[in-house]
RNA sequence: GCUCGCAUAGCUCAGCUGGAUAGAGUGUCGCCCUCCGAAGGCGAAGGUCCCAGGUUCGAAUCCUGGUGCGAGCACCA
């Protein structure tokens, strides 16, 4: 149920009736009819713009429109009053029955505020995608934690969903790793080595160093890199991947699916990806201009083979090969889209580094290229993250190769408060996250505020059934501060459908925030009045009634901190 | 120089498809525990929604031009 969702139906079937009996011209457009909680509560339950909206394509006043509909909403037993407010507003207060249904509607609907809305469109959510050099850092835990969220909304809101990490295994850092292992493998052997410039002197490749000692003996000893590269490179990403599934498992990230860049090699599928694109006229050979301002010193013309992405709103052509002939990055990445669209998606969506802002309009080109527009590509920038300890910026080693990772902020404060904490900002806003802040136990920290709703919610149920209480009842509810909180949970389809359609998941963690602000208020007035206390002393049918809104408000957190990731607590510790 | 993102209360941030008197936390100042978990609640004060134009019944929101901050700008990924 969706009680927005029903009541714009309603509205809608009005102003048709008052088009059949000649009271509105027919032909209008009603997209833009809308049904919103009002900003102020005082105006009522729900406010609709109907009046406005049509007030111009019919040719009428605003406020005779609203008359006349509110007339039509009247009849319905649904709608307490009708009042034509401001410009034109039509403020619509609901009958008390219809609040007690919403939290009767939940409580019989384990998936309430599911939605159908993605239509089971596919749509492939590509998140993390961390090159395979070492184990994941801060910066990665928030992309993971995003596309990880997002990917669930989306999944709650209908779409058939798919997540998947790209592995960067075909590029040069990774014989860099190779090499890096290489001298760890000699480190093992009991040789001294040099670090040169550029190379990953990471302690976490000690242990690869000795794996591959292990595995093939000396037989790599002071021999020429042609004759190890290629097996050290394949067995240092391996265990890399390793080391990064085991960070994705202990911040709950499970992948659908890992992609290759290497296997696209090979295959032919990067031809055909540029073949296609050249079929269509956007592939050429040419020169680049110069870039404006700054020109690198090392700078040349030089002919390449380059894709026409400015006939699809980038700012300049982008080269494919290089001018050896060689592909360049941007090559691969075109065939794994164009791999993506031939798979079936409908939706693409790229989850990625801010820094990597810059490329953008050129994917966007490839990809509405490639699917003659019938795919669109979404791609989501996450900002950095700045940490903080006591409200001092964190001190983070300059020694190379040391840095703060995943598995160190999931160990100081779990994966719960972790994923929360990164969904309190949107994710193109920069992270402050506090490793003191993030586990205190005040309204401050939303992660607690939450829980702490939970944890009482919890408290009550369980003193109930101690007093023998079934804990099945239909909803008593009368007092305004649990109107406050039906009103709330009414909200609940509606707000996963916008943060849905804007692929915002901080959405949903925000209105759990203010679902527990509405129910912490809810459980003070019952310090003033007795009446609504949930737990009704020596009245057990009382309580029953009084229960199935704490029951109800649970139903909500729990499947709204299920998208994010969390875990619901039953008690605080 | 160009592109993208951001700019909202002292501070940290929300703000839906354009909607009414712009919200929350924090901080400041008042209240509220004989009572289900006070780890909480209620109230007061606090605003040039960066600036200037434009679009329209209506703009924090959309458009144009500025200002400031961040990120990125051929042959690396």
């Amino acid at each position: 149920m969706n009680l927005f969702a029903d009541i714009r139906a309603l509205v809608i079937n009005s102003l048709e009736a008052m088009v059949a009996e000649g009271a509105l011209p027919a032909g209008l457009e009603m997209a833009q009819v809308a049904v919103e909680p009002p900003r102020d509560a005082a105006h009522g339950d729900m406010a609709t713009n109907a009046a406005m909206v049509l007030a111009k394509p019919s040719g009428m006043k605003p406020r005779d429109i609203a008359i006349a509909l509110a007339a039509h909403l009247l009849a319905d037993p649904r709608i307490e009053s009708a009042d034509v407010a401001g410009p034109g507003f039509l403020n619509l207060r609901l009958m008390p029955e219809v609040w007690t249904g919403v939290v009767t509607a939940i409580l019989g609907d384990p998936d309430y505020g599911r939605s159908d809305m993605g239509a089971g469109r596919r749509v492939l959510v590509e998140y993390v995608s961390a090159n395979p050099t070492g184990p994941l850092h801060v910066g990665h835990t928030r992309g993971a934690v995003f596309g990880d969220a997002l990917a669930s909304l989306l999944d709650y809101a209908g779409w058939d969903v798919t997540r998947e990490y790209y592995i960067n295994d075909g590029g040069a850092q990774v014989d860099v790793l190779a090499r890096s292992v290489y001298l760890r493998y000699l480190e093992a052997h009991d040789l001294s080595v040099d670090w040169p410039e550029g190379t990953y002197p990471g302690d976490y490749l000690i242990e690869v160093g000795e794996a591959l000692k292990a595995k093939v003996g000396d037989a790599y000893v002071d021999k020429d890199e042609q004759v190890w590269l290629q097996d050290v490179r394949e067995f240092s990403t391996d265990a890399m991947m390793g080391l990064i599934r085991a960070d994705l498992a202990r911040l709950g990230v499970v992948m659908d699916s890992f992609y290759s860049e290497k296997s696209l090699y090979g295959t032919g599928l990067i031809e055909a990806s540029i073949d296609d694109l050249r079929s269509k006229g956007l592939i050429y050979e040419g020169t680049l201009e110069p870039p404006k301002g700054k020109l690198p010193d090392d700078w040349e013309a030089r002919e390449q083979t380059l894709f026409r992405s400015t006939a699809h709103g980038d700012d300049v052509d982008r080269p494919v090969q290089k001018h050896d002939g060689s592909w360049t990055y941007f090559a691969p990445d075109i065939a794994y889209h164009f791999d993506k669209i031939q798979r079936g998606f409908d939706e693409l969506i790229d989850v990625l580094g801010a820094d990597h802002g810059g490329y953008v309009k050129r994917m966007k080109a490839a990809v509405a290229a490639l699917s003659d527009g019938r795919v669109s590509l979404d791609v989501k920038l996450t900002q950095l993250v700045k940490l903080y300890q006591n409200g001092e910026p964190f001190k983070m080693s300059k020694r190379a190769g040391t840095f703060v990772t995943l598995a160190d902020v999931v160990e100081e404060v779990g994966a719960d408060v972790t994923r929360f904490t990164m969904l309190t900002r949107k994710n193109d806003a920069p992270l402050d996250f506090d490793f003191s802040k993030v586990v205190e136990q005040s309204k401050d920290n939303a992660v607690f505020y939450v829980q702490y709703a939970s944890a009482r919610i919890h408290s009550v149920l369980r003193k109930a059934a101690d007093q023998g209480v079934d804990l099945t009842g239909a909803p008593v509810i009368s007092d305004a501060s649990e109107f406050a909180v039906a009103r709330k949970l009414a909200e609940w389809p509606r707000l996963v459908e916008i943060a849905a359609r804007n692929n915002e998941p901080h959405r949903i963690a925000f209105y759990l925030y203010e679902l527990a602000s509405d129910f912490h208020a809810l459980w003070n007035r019952g310090s003033e009045q007795h009446g609504v206390r949930f737990l009704q002393d020596g009245d057990p049918e009382a309580t029953r009634g009084k229960i199935a809104l704490p029951r109800a408000v649970f139903v909500v957190i729990s499947a709204g901190l299920g998208i994010l990731g969390v875990t619901p607590v039953e008690e605080m510790r």
